[in-house]
DNA sequence: CGGATTTAATTGCGTGCGCAAATAATAACT
DNA sequence: AGTTATTATTTGCGCACGCAATTAAATCCG
């Protein structure tokens, strides 16, 4: 629902790429993201926050599990979630406040704080997982078709290096 | 990124609907969505911004103007946004204090305000559609093929009738 | 009709997050 | 080496939002 009203602007110019107004098929498209995401963000949260974590707070524990030795440099997680310098300080001073997440000084750098996932940490992860997956499921995975998986992966593929592409253009 | 680690878990039921775990289509579309999303809002809030609109106060026009009279009752247009009441409340005050909005009494429901698009506001929304769309189209609509954009809106009614049945279960 | 329930909007309050400034440590340059 | 610029993190501050309580009006029902 990002458009005026149909009636009132000009869209005489409309049938293809850098067209001034966007044909049908990419207004459903357009209106479908516009409309569906925050729904399903909502959903998926509610979900997670049912089993007693926030969706962000989740993912944080998701993204030191992943890494080799359990710990990130913040400003590395902090890259990884999209989230500023400050947001991440905060975020993860709940999750130290719950002993899911210590933090560390790095013996390399004394300017890093390293988050490391504590063994709280990750047993809350691994019991709550499971029933997030189920989530994810119900709300989007199994709603769709191999296809359809496949071109949203690609759809997401695209989308993705071209705004990295933006955000670092030397690369 | 909504997994733990791939080796520490149990990922033996991995194959169908239903399964404990992701497998690599699914893992992809998943960790797509989870990476991209975020990264294409705040792309499209940056450039709306730059126009000196949020993608939000956006929005609030768009849905305004999109309606015969040009106004909309407060609780029909938090529906629509995906906001609370007092979240609609809040972001109406600031489109009333530039002049884009204002509100009125119903005349037939004496509880309810309704939000109306102002002559500044039509205005306004005019100058930055163009600009807007034009955003929208670098980074989503004209990265993608017809073909894909035809998937996206398949996958995104799939999505919305779910989770609006989920909503409303009597529907 | 008249009391009880539902619905609409607003306000108080707490939370999460971004921006800008402050601090500290490293890297880069002369 | 010493000065300057860059990078990493934290804190102050403000904004936007959701929840719960409040107020007001409409609807439901006995």
């Amino acid at each position: 629902m990002e458009a005026p009203a149909a009636s009132d602007l000009d869209r005489s110019e409309t049938r293809q790429h850098g067209a001034l107004w966007l044909d049908e098929r990419e207004m459903r498209a357009w209106r479908g993201y516009i409309e569906t995401m925050p729904e399903l963000q909502n959903a998926l949260e509610a979900d997670l926050v049912a089993l007693g974590l926030s969706v962000g707070d989740y993912q944080v524990l998701v993204y030191l599990s992943e890494s080799d030795d359990q710990r990130m440099r913040m400003c590395d997680l902090a890259d990884r979630l999209h989230l500023s310098p400050s947001g991440l300080t905060r975020r993860l001073d709940g999750l130290v406040s719950i002993g899911a997440v210590g933090r560390e000084q790095s013996p390399e750098d004394r300017r890093v704080t390293l988050a490391v996932l504590t063994p709280q940490g990750w047993e809350l992860l691994q019991r709550i997982a499971p029933e997030h997956v189920h989530s994810v499921r119900r709300h989007f995975i199994d709603l769709l078709t191999p296809e359809q998986l496949d071109v949203m992966g690609d759809v997401f593929d695209v989308l993705h290096h071209h705004l990295h592409t933006l955000k670092h253009p030397a690369s």
